[in-house]
DNA sequence: CGGAATCCGATAAGATACTG
DNA sequence: CAGTATCTTATCGGATTCCG
């Protein structure tokens, strides 16, 4: 057994937990030895989505109690760069998840506002940060007694 | 507005959806004017996990029928190379998410096969499922219609 | 204020070949 | 069969600078 860590993650104190939602493409084989309804209830896509990037479900998380500005979504959302921020809200705007209202005033004015169909992936996300107040202990309690046995 | 697209993804045919729940830390700042309740039922965490990469819920779902070993998992998984999925599978092995057991014969064979911890992740997947049978043609007009609108 | 432009580094993941 | 080893690529996100 090599030392190579699988997954790395920085450790940070005082940070919190988010859930989200991925979506995406999977990809399974038809060929597959495996009940081929093991993803029914999954309708098929052309068009893989990802919602559950670094910034999305934050965002969401930050739109939940109203509209916001772009700074004001920058500074709770510590250490995304306009860029990323940019990115992302013009992701999120394509995929009908939020509105971008801009006022024609100087300094300029730019609001940004969750829809009803980004609001709707709380439901989700809830659940996301239900699993991890039940059961986030039991996975951190294995990850130490894997170090424990495993060094 | 540039073409540069913001998410770029890879379009197949006849892919399927699967859903799951991406934890990590969030980094949100205390100075933020919002809500410091924002986060409220998020527990605070250490150590950032994800389970939202590409493969993790897709082997949960491999293995929600019971146990399966490497190849049997390979298959259905097409394309996932021999390091991913052993990657993979180390790193949720640590995480208590599943159980491997290795058969000393020859040839080898080696099972894995979930731990109620994993099949309980099986349920907030689920609620990502049905978030998306209910909202991705939404989602996906929204799409279109941007794609009519921008270009 | 709300971005855009450019450059750069880390990491996940794929391709390929080999082995007990 | 169940991996390991090595290399390469792609993508994401971060840092910095500048603009209307």
């Amino acid at each position: 057994m090599t030392g190579t860590p699988v997954t790395t993650q920085t450790v940070e104190a005082g940070t919190s937990l988010s859930a989200t939602i991925v979506t995406y493409d999977d990809g399974m084989a038809d060929s597959a030895p495996l009940d081929p309804d093991m993803f029914t209830g999954c309708p098929p896509v052309a068009a893989p989505i990802r919602i559950g990037d670094k910034w999305t479900a934050k965002i969401i998380r930050c739109l939940e109690s109203g509209p916001r500005r772009f700074t004001e979504l920058q500074t709770p959302l510590r250490g995304i760069t306009p860029k990323v921020l940019t990115a992302s809200l013009r992701a999120m705007e394509r995929d009908g998840l939020l509105t971008r209202t801009a006022y024609d005033e100087i300094p300029p004015r730019v609001v940004y506002e969750l829809t009803d169909l980004g609001r709707s992936l709380l439901e989700p996300m809830n659940a996301g940060c239900e699993w991890s107040r039940r059961h986030l202990d039991a996975l951190m309690r294995a990850r130490d007694s894997w170090s424990a046995a495993v060094p």
